[in-house]
RNA sequence: CGCGGGGUAGAGCAGCUGGUAGCUCGUCGGGCUCAUAACCCGGAGGUCGUUGGUUCAAAUCCUUCCCCCGCAA
């Protein structure tokens, strides 16, 4: 089929590749290049830097609501339109331009997680299963009829980016099965459930900081949801610094109590126990496996330890 | 030219109002202990990122380049 793509970070590149190979890619729509990373130089999202190599026509419009984009789209002549992380909603008519109308891969089992972060409140949820929904796009964020769904399980130990690598491979993959029931006419679309749907909003560095008082399963459901990216962020003993990798080393709960001492230390406490260094939490306790000053690379708590001190986190 | 921090023993840091370097951990040797990421004693290990300069003298001041990182986007 003749296919435009819309998307724009890394989590799209997998199914545009997909497709390049499997169909016809006749325009790729993306955000406008950038000022990123240090030094604020302007940069191309990555579906550009793809779109670009593959020698395929690329469209950068501010806003999705004008004439301009409705024509462009409508003048491409493809069957259909394939979006995936895109960051922009579609007008109705927009969604009419192909005769396929417009599927979206999104990075969730919806109607769980509609919205941009799908992937960060998973696991900072502690959710244990996520998967790739294909769905035919409506106007709503998020809302069009569900084509079809792949699972997979997330592990207690799974970061964001590892879940974003996971389901980045599976996408193209049921993008793939659905274009072709598509085609063939063997796929029904079903509506979503309104009531059961929940929201993932956009995550920023405030999402990262650790509330100390929480149970030890949440703040390391925190660090792993947000590693790569933002990455879970405390201050110890007045300096910022940023928390990489945890592992729970005690629950605190019924199966995994806590000794009397360490359910009265305060949230945030370090301390030493066996041989490990562990961190106090609301309840339970965790280990801190990877830790970066300002400044500085990431290390080990234990190197850290060697150049500063480190009582209490706040 | 978006703002800013940093590159000093194997690791993490201090020293940076100039006079050839110190702490914690590790490591090696010895001691002590039922035992401990315990404790005690002793040793090895650094041309202080790179280039040039100022000076009687620079890790410490100025300069070139390389690398790392935080914030903001």
């Amino acid at each position: 089929m003749k296919v435009i793509f819309l998307g724009t970070p890394e989590f799209a590149l997998s199914t545009l590749e997909m497709l390049i190979k499997e169909h016809q890619v006749v325009l790729c729509v993306t955000k406008p290049d950038a000022p990123k990373g240090r030094g604020g130089r302007m940069q191309m999202p990555p579906v550009k830097e793809m779109a670009v190599k593959y020698g395929i026509p690329v469209y950068q419009p501010e806003r999705a609501k004008t004439d301009e984009f409705y024509e462009t789209l409508k003048n491409a002549g493809a069957d259909v339109m394939v979006t995936c992380a895109y960051g922009k909603i579609l007008p109705e008519r927009v969604l009419r331009v192909t005769p396929y109308g417009c599927v979206n891969v999104h990075a969730s089992l919806l109607p769980n997680y509609r919205g941009s972060a799908p992937l960060w409140h998973a696991v900072i949820d502690g959710a244990e299963e996520s998967g790739v929904t294909t769905m035919q796009t409506d106007a709503g964020m998020d809302t069009g009829d569900i084509l079809l769904r792949d699972r997979i399980r997330i592990g207690e130990n799974t970061t964001m980016g590892e879940l974003h690598d996971m389901l980045a491979a599976i996408g193209p993959v049921t993008l793939m099965k659905t274009l072709a029931a598509l085609e063939a006419g063997t796929v029904t679309p079903e509506p979503q459930d309104p009531e059961a749907a929940t929201y993932a909003p956009p995550v920023d560095r405030d999402t990262g900081i650790i509330d100390w008082t929480k149970d030890a399963k949440a703040v390391h459901d925190l660090v792993r949801g947000t590693n790569p990216f933002p990455v879970a962020s405390s201050i110890l003993d007045g300096r910022r610094v940023k928390i990489w990798k945890t592992a729970i080393a005690c629950r605190g709960d019924e199966e995994e109590a806590e000794s009397e001492a360490e359910a009265l230390a305060a949230p945030g406490e370090c301390y030493l126990k066996d041989g490990r260094l562990l961190t106090k939490c609301g309840r339970g306790s965790v280990e801190i496996l990877e830790i970066q000053g300002e400044g500085a690379r990431r290390m080990t708590f234990s190197e850290y330890r060697n150049g500063h001190s480190a009582e209490r986190f706040e």
